[in-house]
RNA sequence: GGGGAUAUAGCUCAGUUGGUUAGAGCACCUGCCUUACAAGCAGGGGGUCAGAAGUUCGAGUCUUCUUAUCCCCACCA
């Protein structure tokens, strides 16, 4: 039989156990809810523990700015999986409407044709393609990242019963008048042609000009000014502008309040109006007013009933308003001639360089044209009054908890949604115009309707505008789940328990998924929201795909492997703000992947042809106690920390437990106890190294699911281990009855402490200096001290001492009673313990004087500041009993050490 | 302009209600290919916790100010 040191390889090789694993986990549904695959899990469970995917939009693939966020997620999937015995994370895709329109836009821009040309139903086809393409690219990146999402629900913004929910959800505030058409100016897309919410807006600063133009003023015989000096950052509205406002109290022109000004270049006159909002200060204390064309100019308007003249068209060109040579020319390109225009009639006064911020539209990057059109709108106060008391009373929390604040502010400041988009990707507004004249009804219907519910014509049509995607999105804790037809699902499942995504989405999705589940459910649809971190590249800018400065998870796989890939997002995942990611990074957890798989390969190979006895108290020596209680620890740990989504910790703490406690010092000592003739030691030892190490995978398996899921097999099984057919289904460690040993613990620590000490003596002495074969001559002294009888029992054990000595590469380590350490020695102290060894030549130790010259003069310090404290009356009066026991014991060892430096010193004859 | 965050070792970051001598990984130095792992082991060096003031018996941690960087929101024609 082969040993399973051949059976393993050197290293992991995941292009080989990764495939093959998914193959098993997708043969067995270990993760498909309402199949139960564990033996170990017993309890029934109603409201399995649900986390919904962020669902990706179909526009791209995805980058590890998603691999990190849903890594995230499956590995809390998976170990509520498998603390729980059932858990549900529902994977999901989104439309994403104007962001998937724009790049089949560009995918036929580059075939040389427009949307225009192939018509709305052949785009749709097209649109319909993309999503199948990346969509089902996505659904693969998913899977061979290992995520242990239940694919039998996956849910596509645009499933029918999706859409059926979006038209319940619009027609119930529709016909509760939440939802209404409404005249205003919008954010418009020049470049998509459609009207953006305001979350679709970026401001971006541009360096601009501020352009001073002379309008004339009527009657100039009577006056003493021949023109206002009118400051504009965007001279080309000008023909659109219907007055000229200036402060009330601005001595320069209040005269001409009331008068009227020629628009340059322009037939019309308008009048000079006064309005506070003017700043005299700014530009030339004169503001052109152009209501179509801008937000606040639009407010003054309505202020002095002026009307709007609207001079674009839905491609930002100028239209009829303007006049020869300006209408049909592009808005930039009509500035430039404006002006010269203007310098040719002398209207023209100045222009300087300004900088200011302008918005953007998100997607499109396009300069936002404001625009006086009708849309659709959602009244968003009534809903999102719940949503900011639900976390005024703490009824949602946020992790990290600052982000309280910013949902407050927008939801307090909360304006009108603006739900229709003019494109042909999305959900059709489900709003019908009766055609008939006498009856003119705007209705709105679940069902695609055949006559006007009035006058019961025929002659309706339906809304040509689509909705915004996020209108399909805040639904997403209920239309996976049926509603709102299906309730015994949606009770099943809602509410879920924790969102996971990243902040920047906050409002148009998170806040926005709290109104329609109170809205709609009257519940909140969780009570968590968990931001992860933004990734970026190593410049800090964040990882898109309009920069291409992404990482690709295949590709990362494909060098590294997917538990790397995991890990590596695990472990550069703080506690908020951003990560910076290479691609270099994933070394770490590859490397982490090897440690994993070498000591399962060293514990394999002692496994051969042995029967596994069951762990017996009776039989530990001190350092088998030690790990399992360092395992009970660290079992604990992370379960409170994933608990508290303190992934960081979490993270640390299976890291310590593997590549320290268990690889450093527990493999170590486990290969002297190996070497033991006696088989009951060795039974033992592997007994317990067994248990160890597969609680450990289990542990880690929700993180690093492939190696973990790949090595088990390879195990023995352990009879005080249940194992179900899978580990990603088998019962979580911090379930199972975990040995504690606590006094034993503490004196596994003195054990490792006095083994570095030892190791440390050596290595920075002429000791270092010694061959490895006179160094295993050599003999410690060691007097123990400060130690409770127990502990010097297990201590002064003498396979235990065996076992430090052969850890510290020496010969003997002889423990004394008192305390008189042999002449012409190095020493070291701690409050546990002194140690000396013994050297023949006396000019060793003299260049060992200066260190401990240092260590004196440093303890000294140590005690002056103990001291300091314990003779504060401040201190003694008013700090916690607890701190001050602390302190006191401090003082004791440093007491001891300072002893037993002096002693040292005295040995070589100093002062 | 309003709000928020960050500043800790050369680099990337931990440090939960203030309480022993501030930690980890990478990088660096020294010694080791010791039969699981050189993608490793053992040991080591390196930080007046951005600066200043304050509260406190005690401050990396709390308060104020300053400086630097970043983010969000709103916007100056």
């Amino acid at each position: 039989m082969k040993t399973s040191a051949e059976i393993l390889p050197k290293a992991a090789n995941p292009q080989e156990y990764e495939p093959r694993i998914l193959r098993v986990w997708g043969k067995n549904k270990f993760f498909e809810i309402g199949k139960e695959h564990s033996k170990e899990h017993s309890k029934e469970h109603n409201k399995p523990y649900t986390i919904l995917m962020p669902p990706p939009n179909v526009t791209s693939f995805l980058h590890m700015g998603h691999g990190t966020g849903y890594t995230i997620q499956d590995w809390v999937i998976r170990w509520r999986r498998m603390r729980d015995g059932v858990a549900c994370w529902l994977p999901g895709l989104d439309h994403a409407g104007i962001a998937t329109q724009m790049m089949v836009e560009k995918q036929l821009a580059s075939e040389g044709t427009s949307k225009h040309e192939i018509g709305r139903e052949a785009f749709v086809k097209r649109a319909q393609e993309w999503k199948e393409t990346y969509g089902g690219k996505i659904l693969e990146q998913f899977r061979l990242m290992g995520f242990s999402c239940d694919f039998s629900q996956l849910t596509y913004t645009l499933d029918s019963h999706c859409s059926y929910a979006v038209r319940h959800a619009f027609v119930q505030l529709f016909n509760e008048g939440l939802i209404y058409r409404g005249l205003r100016l919008v954010n418009w897309d020049p470049v998509l042609m459609t009207a953006l919410g305001d979350e679709e807006v970026v401001n971006k600063e541009i360096n601009g000009h501020l352009y001073t133009i002379r309008y004339p003023l009527c009657n100039q015989g009577k006056q003493d000014k021949a023109f206002i000096p009118v400051a504009t950052t965007r001279p080309e509205t000008l023909f659109g502008d219907v007055a000229v406002a200036v402060h009330p109290d601005d001595e320069r022109y209040q005269s001409y309040i009331g008068s009227q000004v020629h628009v340059p270049l322009c037939g019309r006159t308008v009048p000079v109006i006064a309005d506070t909002y003017v700043k005299s200060d700014f530009g030339s204390g004169a503001l052109k007013i152009t209501p179509a064309h801008d937000p606040n100019d639009y407010e003054i308007g309505k202020r002095h009933q002026l009307e709007s003249i609207s001079i674009f068209d839905d491609r930002a060109r100028l239209n009829d308003q303007a006049p020869e040579p300006f209408c049909g020319m592009d808005r930039f390109e009509a500035r430039k001639s404006l002006i010269a225009a203007l310098k040719e009639k002398g209207l023209f006064d100045s222009s300087t360089p300004h900088r200011y911020s302008a918005p953007h539209s998100d997607r499109s990057k396009a300069l936002i044209e404001p625009k006086l059109c009708s849309q659709w709108y959602v009244k968003t106060e009534p809903l999102a009054a719940p949503v900011a008391q639900a976390a005024r009373d703490n009824a949602i929390t946020f992790y990290p908890g600052l982000w309280k604040k910013t949902w407050l502010y927008w939801l307090d400041n909360i304006q009108d949604w603006c739900i229709s988009r003019q494109l042909w990707w999305g959900h059709r507004i489900p709003i019908w115009y009766c055609q008939n004249d006498a009856c003119k009804e705007v209705f709105a219907s679940s069902e695609d309707p055949t006559r006007c519910p009035k006058c019961n014509s025929s002659h309706i049509i339906q809304e040509e505008d689509v909705l915004d995607t996020w209108f399909s999105s805040w639904l997403w804790p209920l239309s996976p789940f049926g509603w709102p037809k299906d309730t015994t699902t949606l009770e099943r499942f809602y509410p879920s328990d924790v969102i996971i995504t990243g902040s920047e989405i906050i409002f148009q999705w998170v806040a926005r998924m709290v109104m329609a589940g109170i809205k709609f459910q009257g519940t909140l649809p969780f009570n968590k929201v968990y931001f992860n971190a933004t990734v970026c590249d190593m410049k800090g800018q964040k990882f898109s795909k309009t920069l291409g400065n992404g990482i690709d998870p295949i590709d990362v796989i494909e060098q590294y492997g997917a538990d790397a890939l995991r890990y590596t997002a695990a472990h550069l995942s703080p506690v908020s703000g951003r990560i910076k990611m290479e691609m270099k990074d994933f070394a770490i957890g590859r490397n982490f992947i090897t440690k994993l798989w070498n000591g399962a390969r060293y514990l394999l190979s002692h496994c051969h042809d042995k029967t596994i006895e069951p762990l017996q108290e009776e039989s530990l020596e001190l350092w088998h106690k030690g790990l399992l209680h360092e395992l009970y620890e660290a079992s604990h740990t992370i379960d409170n920390a994933m608990v508290a989504f303190r992934m960081h910790d979490a993270h640390k703490a299976l890291y310590q437990l593997i590549w320290n406690s268990i690889c450093d010092w527990g493999i170590e000592a486990s290969k002297f106890s190996l070497k033991s003739s006696d088989s009951h030691t060795t039974a033992t030892n592997l007994s317990v190294m067994l248990y160890v190490y597969e609680c450990a995978l289990r542990l880690i398996h929700p993180l690093i699911p492939f190696v973990t899921e790949e090595l088990i097999h390879y195990f023995p099984k352990h009879p005080n281990l249940e194992r179900s057919k899978g580990l990603c289904v088998s019962l979580y460690p911090s379930q199972l009855p975990l040995l504690k040993f606590e006094k034993a613990y503490q004196s596994w620590q003195v054990s490792k402490e006095l083994i570095t000490s030892i190791r440390r003596l050596i290595q920075t002495s002429t000791l270092a200096k010694l061959s490895s074969q006179e160094r295993s001559q050599l003999h410690v002294w060691c007097h123990l001290q400060n130690v409770s009888p127990q502990a010097r029992a297990y201590l002064e054990a003498s396979q235990h001492l065996s076992l430090m000595a052969s850890l510290s590469q020496v010969a003997h380590i002889d423990i004394s009673t008192e305390d008189k350490m042999p002449p012409c020695a190095l020493v070291d102290v701690s409050s546990h313990f002194e140690i000396a060894i013994a050297l023949q030549k006396t000019e060793d130790i003299e260049s060992q004087r200066d260190v401990y010259l240092e260590k004196q003069k440093k303890v000294e310090i140590y005690l002056g500041n103990t001291q300091k404290k314990l003779s504060s009356q401040g201190f003694l009066r008013k700090a916690d009993p607890q701190v001050i026991e602390n302190v006191k014991q401090q003082q004791a060892a440093l007491e001891l050490q300072k002893q037993a430096i002096t002693k040292t010193l005295l040995t070589f004859g100093a002062s």
